[in-house]
DNA sequence: AACTTAATCAACCGCCATTCG
DNA sequence: GCGAATGGCGGTTGATTAAGT
């Protein structure tokens, strides 16, 4: 067992190994921050707990790792979630659940952590507000038919015109001029122009309503499409005019959300307003009504 | 302006798998 | 081969901040 777990299930009796070490706990200090930069700057990463005793950090090599992976790694992004980050969390969970570590290498600079939270504070909360499992079908259809051509719309209307309205969502898209590429990050978008500095700002929000970066530079940096990977996942199916989920349609199966569908591209042409959050009023209505039709 | 509620996210916890001696 | 140490992961908590009343 590791060094905590040994420390609280021993709270009880006798006194912890935290106490004895003086171990620190609670949010970090500059100096600490600084101390352990600057020690992995010389001998680098690793052996977590010699590292934390050997830099005079009264910090767990838990809590030491965690640090570094999660915030001062210096090729951490920080920011907002863009649009095209949301879409990747979206497609990767439905592929592989809560692997938040395995989501996470196919967002550079993004760390598990922050992609967790982003599941659990956005996606979570508006399954809550449809009153459904986050897991239930009925919401990954609307995850799927009606949440991701959203994203991808907010996406090509950003990429074609920033100021415009954006076009209607039709299954299997025409993009138009903008021609943008939608390969994931994962097969190639890593770095490419798409630091801390340009990434985020809160020029816009995303399809919760929350800030959201200012997207035209990505599109700029998008590779060409390059082969399925490992791990199954096909990127081919992004092509340069197209935006499509694997079965290359997006009507529902069940023809659940066909009706979402329509009202989603009646939002777009109704402008879809930056600061609007992903469901309205009446989206929400509409969306319970489907729910307890259809439960 | 004061208070309450909601949202966010850094940090911790506990478990499991792997590595090491 | 075994037990301890360590690393890694997903789940959860709690402090802080923002928004609403």
């Amino acid at each position: 067992m590791d060094q905590e777990g040994t420390k609280s299930s021993s709270r009880n009796y006798h006194q912890s190994e935290e106490d004895l070490l003086e171990l620190r706990r609670g949010p970090w200090t500059v100096d600490e921050d600084f101390t352990l930069i600057n020690y992995i700057a010389h001998h680098g990463e690793g052996r977590w707990n010699s590292l934390a005793r050997s830099a005079g950090l009264k910090r767990t090599g838990k809590s030491c790792r965690l640090r570094w992976l999660n915030y001062l790694r210096p090729d951490v992004r920080r920011g907002n979630i863009t649009l095209e980050e949301q879409l990747l969390i979206l497609e990767l969970h439905s592929r592989w659940g809560n692997r938040w570590s395995k989501i996470a290498q196919h967002l550079p600079g993004r760390t598990d952590n922050e992609i967790k939270n982003y599941w659990r504070t956005r996606v979570q909360k508006h399954a809550k507000q449809l009153k459904c499992d986050v897991n239930s079908k009925q919401f990954k259809d609307t995850m799927r038919y009606l949440w991701m051509p959203r994203l991808v719309e907010r996406i090509q209307a950003s990429a074609a015109a920033p100021s415009a309205p954006a076009p209607s969502y039709k299954a299997n898209p025409d993009v138009g001029p903008a021609q943008i590429a939608p390969t994931y990050p994962s097969i190639g978008w890593a770095g490419a122009g798409f630091t801390r500095e340009n990434s985020s700002t809160a020029a816009s929000s995303d399809s919760f309503g929350t800030p959201a970066s200012d997207l035209t530079d990505c599109y700029n940096n998008y590779p060409v499409s390059q082969g399925g990977n490992q791990d199954g996942y096909d990127p081919a199916n992004c092509n340069n005019n197209q935006f499509s989920y694997g079965d290359q349609s997006l009507t529902s199966p069940s023809g659940f959300f066909n009706q979402g569908l329509d009202f989603a591209g009646e939002w777009a042409m109704n402008g879809g307003d930056a600061t609007e959050s992903l469901w309205s009023a009446d989206d929400l209505w509409f969306l319970q009504q489907q729910f307890n039709g259809n439960a």
